[in-house]
DNA sequence: ACAATAATACCGACCGGTCGGTATGATTTT
DNA sequence: AAAATCATACCGACCGGTCGGTATTATTGT
């Protein structure tokens, strides 16, 4: 989730700098495959540097899980789709708003908590749970809004929690797609996959054939 | 995708035994973490039986990665939905039996394909390709009976190919939401991801109302 | 005002251990 | 006897982590 940078303040301290390199690395990478020295190396920073920060290079994988849980978290609060008047519209803009923001190869737009989380479930609960609070916590900004559509349009058989944890389920499996395909056609696939997410939400708010 | 075991052939020689290994290992671990000396002790096996068999871990990954397709393409092309007359009803047929499948730690109904496509897709060409084979293999097994289905509902608007591949997607997408939960609530967050999918189909193949 | 103290931020050499991989030798199978 | 199937010993690079130390910035005592 998410492309790199430019609603992130830029990186001054040590620790900063080390957790942009985080973000950077493991997306690309994966967690396990990228070493301490390495981060040391990309964030221009040296080992001492990266211990006094972090007691461990899992403390650093917890730590870039919560910022990168913030950095999202700003990210889609602040965006215009908030505004709509329709409940539903809010959900489907943030669908959109996921779509527009693939493109390029899939390190640049992909998930560090569902990257990192599938590595470290059992090896860190640490990082596990770090993580999972990062995708719940994304899931959770969208309940509200869902509850609210449910509500008017009459949705009944499932819940605003489980939609809302579906929506991160269609994006997590859209990247790990992305992923398998040949970089040029990484993003298609997952424009694909939430093209269908889109229309199960057009197809659920709208049973009695408000559709085509 | 798929538990462990039953439906596999019992591993006699080291090359199987390895393979089995991998497959365990991977899915627990992930493959970074998972080390040759450690798939050897798995195993039971030596060092340099592994070397004899397979040129590097790398291209173990590739191996286990076509072992892993091998078995699931047996698993599910014997799966009793096939005989089912309605195209739609095997298309849910299938659905309802990877719900079924789901149950214990995530480690052993997730996927090895998925779970290494996700760590060696930039850093080996040979892995990704393997795992991209083996999730869309997986994919096209349906699409025929998706093709059947749209062309009895009159669904249009997609693909049977593109359908396909959103059932990985969110199978995929499940797999992580379930690493990322406690080790008990894992499952049930799987199967919730598929239930919305089995609904999205109900719906896309129902739209003049046949359901409720 | 200014020195003494202490906390913070960082540096880079170094450590034991593990990594993927190799070289070579011993069995077993054909 | 020749090929396949292992077993063992070993290699250098690299791993996460430690450690003694320094430069800079508050804080405090007088």
């Amino acid at each position: 989730m998410i492309p790199n940078c430019p609603f992130r303040p830029e990186a001054i301290t040590a620790r900063d700098k080390l957790l942009e390199a985080a973000v950077t690395l493991v997306r690309a990478q994966g967690y396990a495959a990228t070493s301490v020295d390495q981060l040391c190396r990309h964030a221009g920073v040296t080992k001492g540097a990266f211990f006094h920060y972090f007691a461990s290079k899992e403390a650093l994988g917890v730590a870039a899980a919560d910022y990168w849980s913030h950095a999202t978290g700003t990210f889609f609060a602040a965006a215009p789709f908030h505004t709509l008047g329709d409940p539903l519209d809010r959900v489907l803009g943030y669908i959109d708003l996921r779509i527009a923001l693939i493109g390029g190869p899939v390190e640049n737009f992909s998930c560090v908590a569902g990257t990192m989380v599938q590595e470290a479930f059992r090896s860190s609960a640490a990082i596990r749970v770090a993580c999972d609070a990062s995708m719940m916590g994304n899931a959770r900004a969208l309940e509200a809004d869902i509850a609210a559509a449910m509500a008017e349009h009459g949705v009944t058989g499932t819940t605003a929690a489980s939609l809302a944890q579906h929506v991160q389920t269609v994006i997590q499996g859209a990247f790990i797609l992305a992923k398998a395909a040949d970089v040029a056609d990484g993003p298609d696939r997952a424009r694909d996959a939430l093209g269908h997410l889109r229309r199960y939400f057009e197809l659920l708010f709208a049973p009695n054939g408000r559709l085509q």
